[in-house]
DNA sequence: TAATTATGTTACTATATGGTAACAACATAT
DNA sequence: ATATGTTGTTACCATATAGTAACATAATTA
């Protein structure tokens, strides 16, 4: 048994499971082919309700962002935290951050990142990615000046990267024949080795 | 001078400049969020004179399909006609594959592809979608075969490959610092030799 | 020249849906 | 017990927009 709730932790929780909802039914069906209506349903309620919960529609993207952003930047100071080699972090990264990504909110976050209707969120979004991709091409320099990295254009390399990592969210699934650390092997070996023959 | 255009050219012309302006747009701002009145008006006509040029709004998607699978399937038949390496091939087909999707009409099809709501329509597109990345995963195959690939799993790097060069149509664009064929032999360096230092 | 076809227009309908106001019931704290 | 804030409801509005019908005109063909 778990403990009693207090109403913040019951709020907390209702709203994830507003988000989880959402962020499926975005991802399967489309944002605008989903409606307020159609997630106050799968919760239950009605609209009305989910508005003590998300300021509006896209409040939803938000949220999902600020989550998903929240778990990335966190991952990043863990991993540059650590004493290896620039190379081993980015291979210490995408291990992790596949784990992330491949969650409903995380996915709802990638395909709707920086595509909110209000200009200043979506301004924000694009920023909020931009520093995420700038951390990782901090590490591709580090690598480049410490050796363990070839000497290349980091910016397309940490571009290249996260287009081929956040490609899973539309593809990959928990239940397919490929388990997640196969693909993690896969992909560092791709990106480290590359793919010719000798 | 340009001579006269046929009856029919002159169709085929105004149908394209439907579809470039229509492709832009859905790529910017959203296809939701442009409506067949803004398209309209972008060409200087009203919203039901469209509907001589396509069947409805979904059909824009399914014609920018079109044209752009055919130039990728063209493509990918001259490639693979070619008698050089299976490694030569996708290095090939990454450096006309690029210049074929930095392009409004392709790029809309890339954003939009299997999102078509008449599920007939996104079987069809996620079907034809799935065609070239089998072509592809073939060249792979061919190359793991003949030692010019090393081994690995051909499904998984199928998509990787075509997760990256898609995600180009998202952030690249001709007039900015990098140019096509930089891009396209930074890409080439990333896939066959990895970024691994020494 | 007459007839027909292609291309365009104005005006309209049907429908979906984000958001809100007003009200109800419940839980919690004092 | 009573007051207060929270969480929920029903009913509604405003607005957007895909698609169509009916009509007008230009262009092509017989």
């Amino acid at each position: 048994m778990q403990r009693n709730l207090t109403k913040d932790e019951k709020r907390e929780q209702k709203l994830h499971v507003i988000l989880s909802n959402a962020a499926k039914e975005f991802i399967e069906r489309g944002y605008y082919k989903t409606s307020l209506d159609d997630i106050a349903r799968m919760q239950n309620v009605t609209k009305p309700t989910l508005y003590y919960y998300i300021k509006n529609k896209e409040d939803i993207l938000v949220k999902c962002e600020q989550i998903t952003c929240g778990k990335i930047n966190s991952l990043l100071d863990i991993v540059m935290a650590r004493d290896i080699s620039s190379l081993d972090m980015i291979q210490e990264f995408i291990n992790e951050y596949i784990k992330i990504i491949t969650d409903d909110v995380a996915r709802c976050h990638v395909r709707h990142r920086g595509q909110m209707e209000n200009k200043e969120l979506a301004a924000k979004s694009i920023k909020n990615h931009k520093n995420i991709e700038f951390r990782v091409r901090e590490i591709i320099r580090r690598g480049i000046n410490d050796g363990s990295i070839r000497d290349c254009n980091s910016t397309i390399l940490a571009i290249l990267l996260f287009d081929s990592l956040n490609g899973l969210t539309s593809w990959y699934h928990s239940d397919g024949q490929v388990t997640l650390d196969e693909l993690a092997e896969e992909i560092i070996a791709l990106v480290t080795k590359g793919v010719s023959g000798r």
